[in-house]
DNA sequence: TCTGGGGTCCTAGGACCC
DNA sequence: TCTGGGGTCCTAGGACCC
């Protein structure tokens, strides 16, 4: 999707259109904290970029209700619910559209569409004028978007991922490019490294060094001097450059961890106010892991400390549990190390996530038994009994951070209560995890 | 007037095991 | 009188993506 959360902005706010929008996180209206998470094609113009400063993009673009000279930008709050809600949408046109559909973020998917076009040309045949059927179906793609939902999108068709997902941000905004088997080496190699995805800025940086500046640098380079210098990534930038990616669309898998962050207006050493928003970020994390049913057996922290140094700690705990209370003592354990310091910005996270019954039972031994049987814990009382289990745990489980205790006994029992809650639904998709580029991230940085 | 918030994968080093 | 060879898991940090 092209700035996908202006477009979103300008959905139910239709004067937006053809102004430049600027939607900000950590900014409530009015004021010039935080930073750009999208802007308007209007507004990069105007030198607006994603995660730059608000306050240096106010000075770049005015505020709209305080100006009157042109140019001016219309400001908005991130508001990812609302923005949720209109991907949803899109999303039920790509599964109507697509075989497999891998989303990729909250604005961008992959779509499997072998079995139901192709590469066959159509048109009267003279040179230059040719499309493929691929062409056409895009388009159809595209326009479903547009009309039911009422944003605009961008859509890359190629024999695979990597090249698809360059030749998507080839022409943006409402772009369409298709590029046939036969051209993908030629349309890959004029492109700078950086249209490459996996290259960033560091990556490109290096990459000069070496006298590699476009794909097609990339693609003739010495992949042995690559993977020397960039380990197995290397052979994947080598390989997508070329436009070899053999990969299959595989659908969305789970998230492998959960998060929550927030900065401060100014770095504090208060430490009652760094633990007051751990103690919220930690109730946040745990509120968001149980609604949608994951366990998890890490909880960890971010630190942001000035200038801009990022450390993180973890621990593990030995089995997963689903315990808010646990995962705000562990949270605020880890951050007593930094109780001397500065920080400016704050987050939680928990991971080595685990969904329903199956992952429950291997834990224990009670894999070979029937698991979803039994136990009636499902008419209404099942939140309070949660509740008394997650206490009783919460205090196994903190025993074993200190003392490193087993806690085979009490997952075990657990398990068998789960199962019951979780029902059938995922009991097949136990892969996902092995997936090697799953994501689930909510950017809308285009 | 530095830098928001949510993710993924990879790597290095240490502890530990047989 | 010195340390093979193979493996796992964990934590921390870095790069990257949206």
């Amino acid at each position: 999707m092209d700035c996908f959360y202006a477009s979103c902005e300008r959905l139910r706010e239709p004067a937006l259109h053809g102004e430049p929008v600027v939607v900000g996180m950590g900014y409530e209206g009015g004021d010039s904290h935080g930073a750009v998470a999208t802007a308007s094609y209007e507004a990069r113009e105007h030198g607006i970029e994603s995660a730059q400063a608000i306050s240096q993009a106010l000075d770049r673009l005015p505020r709209a209700a305080e100006t009157d000279t042109e140019p001016a930008g219309h400001y908005r709050p991130v508001d990812l619910d609302f923005y949720e809600e209109v991907a949803s949408d899109v999303k039920e046109i790509l599964q109507e559209c697509a075989d497999v559909v891998r989303e990729v973020s909250i604005d961008e998917a992959y779509l499997d569409v072998t079995e139901r076009t192709s590469w066959a040309v159509v048109g009267d045949g003279q040179a230059g004028s040719e499309r493929t059927i691929a062409e056409g179906y895009a388009r159809h793609v595209k326009q479903r978007i547009s009309r039911e939902v009422g944003v605009p999108a961008s859509v890359g068709v190629a024999p695979n991922m990597a090249t698809a997902k360059v030749a998507s941000d080839f022409d943006k905004p409402d772009g369409l490019t298709v590029v046939r088997p036969d051209d993908v080496t030629e349309f890959l190699a004029p492109l700078p490294v950086a249209a490459i995805h996996g290259v960033g800025p560091v990556t490109e940086r290096e990459l000069a060094d070496m006298g590699i500046e476009t794909a097609g640098d990339l693609a003739a380079a010495d992949p042995a001097a690559l993977v020397d210098r960039f380990g197995e990534r290397g052979r994947d930038l080598y390989d997508r450059a070329r436009g070899d990616d053999d990969r299959e669309v595989t659908p969305t898998g789970r998230p492998k961890s959960l998060s929550r962050e927030s900065a401060f207006t100014e770095a504090t050493e208060d430490t009652e106010a760094k633990r007051e928003r751990v103690s919220a970020l930690a109730a946040d994390v745990a509120a968001r892991a149980r609604s949608r049913d994951a366990m998890y057996q890490t909880v960890g922290i971010k630190v942001v400390t000035p200038p801009f140094e990022v450390n993180t700690r973890a621990s593990s705990l030995s089995g997963p549990v689903d315990d808010p209370d646990l995962v705000e003592s562990i949270a605020l354990d880890l951050l007593g190390e930094f109780d001397d310091d500065p920080v400016r910005k704050l987050g939680v996270r928990v991971s080595k996530l685990s969904f329903g019954a199956q992952d429950q039972a291997r834990l224990d031994g009670f894999e070979g038994e029937p698991t979803a049987e039994g136990k009636p814990a499902t008419d209404g009382e099942s939140d309070a009994d949660q509740g008394d289990d997650w206490a009783s745990t919460a205090d196994i489980a903190r025993t074993a951070v200190d003392d490193d205790a087993r806690l085979t006994d009490w997952v075990g029992n657990d398990g068998g209560d789960l199962a019951v809650d979780e029902g059938d639904d995922d009991g097949h998709d136990s892969d996902d995890n092995h997936d090697p580029e799953g994501q689930s991230s909510l950017g809308a940085f285009d």
